[in-house]
DNA sequence: TTATATACCTCGTGATATGATGTATTCCGT
DNA sequence: ACGGAATACATCATATCACGAGGTATATAA
């Protein structure tokens, strides 16, 4: 896949993998791996953004031993899920503009 | 539109401006204006991309005084665009992953 | 004569994904 | 008991990229 159009969905991958459940770093890996591959250093890459951005908030929790960062999305979070729905329309459009320029 | 949204597609919407017919960079701009806007800096970087990809080839004609560069797209252009279809597809289960987080 | 449209180009900046690398613990097979 | 895989975090350097700001030049319209 191409590395620009990756870069388009990484936080937004990230971000509805944490939607419905705090998780943390490996295990969203683990599950978003079907549907978008994604290394350790690209993830905390984004989650330290996403951080930063407040699309999300950070709790550390030891377990089994092991520290453990818990990810919890926030409301600007939702949000930017939101938007990106609305975006996606639009990128829809421009895809029909691509594949109709293919026919012609 | 998200920055990085945008990035993965810009190539391919030039691209698929350059498809029917061979133009030059003023006139793509305009063409591609109800689709996507992109600025002459914009353009200019990513013409020379393809140029250097091989994904075009430019010819310079005088036309009324002024130069013209026009951009003819190569077979390697061509098969960009049908991977970029099929990019696409891997897009929409990312899409559906991301839509159906958000409803459940 | 002034401004707008046409038409090209370059440079610096900030944002980004990723591989390489590092630390530490637990679990499992032999 | 030992070694390696799995779990879990983190940082740094690098390469790529879009874009604003700025520059050059001609033709046309106000």
């Amino acid at each position: 896949m191409d590395a620009q159009l990756r870069r388009g969905v990484l936080d937004v991958c990230v971000l509805a993998a944490i939607k419905n459940e705090n998780s943390y770093g490996y295990k969203i890996i683990k599950d978003l791996k079907p549907v978008i591959e994604l290394s350790e250093s690209t993830l905390y890459t984004i989650l330290k953004r996403l951080e930063d951005s407040k699309m999300l908030v950070v709790k550390s929790v030891e377990f089994e031993g092991r520290l453990r960062k818990y990810y919890h999305i926030t409301p600007a979070g939702l949000q930017r899920l939101e938007e990106f729905k609305n975006e996606w329309k639009e990128m829809m459009s421009i895809y029909a503009f691509i594949v109709e320029a293919d026919l012609k």
